[in-house]
DNA sequence: TTTAGCACTCCTTTTCCCGGAGTGCTAAAA
DNA sequence: TTTTAGCACTCCGGGAAAAGGAGTGCTAAA
């Protein structure tokens, strides 16, 4: 059963209401924002409706309305209007974006510091893998008689690289011979078979290439399970103090050491959506049953997803944040994709 | 005038359970811990005494004592015996130390994460180089016609790489020269000065390959400016809340939030001292005046420093803390030694 | 110099009371 | 049938008062 037009309006009041001022509406209050069109005890009779239905709670009897979950839900759904960014806020946006060049991983975890500074929520960030990531170029290039650079680049374009010293010493002219070995046999492999192709050489090359050899490939196969692991980076937790919800030290701290312990349960978004919200006991996990969380996704390159979420009181702001988040995500995925990607067409015609 | 021996077991005795417990110790619980040689009222004496030397306080008049800072300070210079590690806790804290090779900066985070679990108290972490780095050698590697890898390894040993991407094609043959270019040109040489060596370039070389120049000393530059930022890392804040005095949210919220947003202005240890421990109000800044700070500081090669500092209420376990994180100072000065010298004198012989 | 005894202080916790905000229900009005 | 006014009732939150208790400082004796 569809609520009426008039339900749906004092719902949305009651929410945003709440939202705003962590305390319970009264019919009173209610009466005002809707500048007098109708009686406290109208509105009364439609608060016992909407408790009735599950949209609305009351603490105590004699308490006003709080919104239920499912009022949450039902507000987020249909009743939220997006609240859009003023000029400075995009303004400011689009400043902390441009000002670094960085690594992928540490733009990612930046984004999650803008996130959580500019929403003034707590905020996590997740680099997600969408298949496995392979060696897709090795590189060595010689220091001095007893110390090289290892330069890895993934199949995901990241490049990283390595001082290594030796107990033995390597001849310079070794290196390309060496490097060619290391491109020929573990390239285009995942981490499991790396150990595997190396023993099948061991017989093959000599003891000290083999060593050597050995160094490099375990250097590479921590690089690879690094990227598989998705390392989660969480951001601003001291931010929940802020909130009415959390003013109980126990729950503040139980939330915080959740985010900073467990971040690898905080949710991850199922399907392709852009956008998530899940609202207090819609979360799986019982350390988040009492707040909310908003995920919003972008692409990084071909074979990336990033994904930035903001974790707060089920009382979140939800119209702000939606808002700030998408256009986080699409001003990031801008980014990714001028950043990677062959330049535009402009060149080829 | 120094203090009877008895005084001084007396303030040991308070300092100590005020520490275990967060609560005033009165002259009965006082004895208890003295094994009743002594009555209680023989206790209150030393104790009007101790109070009026200003080593102990008294929140009220009808409370039990607690110490002052002057009294924490007594006790950590000459009355607290470090409480050695178990083995359990060596055990750990060596396997966690051992478990990855990875690059300088992040291992020093992660020491500090290892720190602050350990001992229970938030921590911060800092790389502190002696002399400014330079670059001590570029290296370009080919990767397609568009693109390539930029190497660059700093003066302390630290190897950072990225890929570029160009909208102007790159012959693979042209990028030793490039890198000669680079590599006499821009090595040894502060960031500050790079700006001018490039212009002095501009005439004698191509204009794309200046454009490509450029972009690999704009690169380095931001590496040379990144390693003098002296990017401080904080670890567990959370953990604060554990403490009753941060109960009070305000108070834990200050302290959080400086430990964040102004974590520049977290202190960093005067001159050569291994571990320096900071009480109270011996901290400089506002925010740390009820908190207590100890700094250990470790050596990473022959031109940086690092430093791991652990935060806490005054009533901080000093005993614990200072033991444990000069073990983990020495093991990390043996970790960095071991990797970053040349291989011992064994192969010297 | 140490100790027992005792009056006194002052914090903390509990209890009690009261005002107020808000409700639900009933009956009248629209 | 829906809206509104009126009213008794509930229950939270804050403040005052009371009870309890831990610990002190002082005095006088050992």
């Amino acid at each position: 059963m569809e609520l009426t037009r008039r339900k749906k309006e004092i719902l949305k009041i009651v929410v945003e209401g709440y939202i705003a001022t962590a305390e319970p509406m009264g019919s009173k209050a209610i009466v005002e924002q809707m500048s007098g069109k109708i009686s406290s005890a109208t509105v009364r009779n439609e608060l016992a409706d909407l408790t009735e239905l599950g949209y609305l709670e009351q603490p105590h009897t004699s308490a006003g309305r709080i919104p239920s979950p499912a009022g949450y839900r039902l507000y987020v759904n249909e009743l939220m209007e997006r609240k859009p960014l003023s000029a400075e806020e995009t303004a400011e946006i689009n400043r902390s974006l441009s000002g670094t060049m960085a690594g992928t991983d540490e733009m990612i975890s930046r984004a999650g510091q803008m996130v959580s500074s500019i929403v003034g929520y707590p905020t996590y960030t997740v680099a997600d893998h969408k298949s496995a990531a392979t060696v897709q170029r090795f590189e060595l290039i010689a220091v001095d008689s007893r110390s090289f650079i290892a330069v890895v680049m993934l199949s995901d374009s990241q490049v990283k690289s390595q001082l290594m010293a030796l107990d033995l010493p390597v001849e310079a002219e070794q290196l390309p011979q060496l490097s060619h070995l290391l491109n020929t046999h573990f390239t285009g492999v995942g981490k499991a078979e790396m150990n595997g192709h190396l023993m099948s050489l061991s017989d093959q090359v000599d003891g000290n290439w083999f060593l050597l050899l050995n160094r490099v490939v375990e250097y590479a196969g921590e690089l690879l399970a690094r990227s598989e692991r998705q390392e989660v980076f969480t951001n601003g937790a001291s931010q929940l103090l802020k909130f009415p919800e959390y003013r109980d030290v126990d729950k503040a701290h139980d939330l915080m050491s959740f985010m900073v312990d467990n971040k690898e349960n905080l949710p991850v978004p199922a399907g392709d959506t852009p956008m998530q919200i899940l609202i207090g006991p819609e979360n799986v996990n019982d350390a988040l049953k009492e707040s909310s969380v908003v995920i919003a996704s972008y692409d990084i390159g071909d074979n990336m997803r990033g994904l930035v979420g903001v974790v707060g009181p089920t009382r979140m702001d939800y119209a702000t944040v939606a808002a700030r988040l998408s256009y986080f995500a699409e001003s990031l995925s801008a980014m990714f994709g001028k950043k990677n990607q062959l330049p535009p067409k402009e060149e080829e015609k």
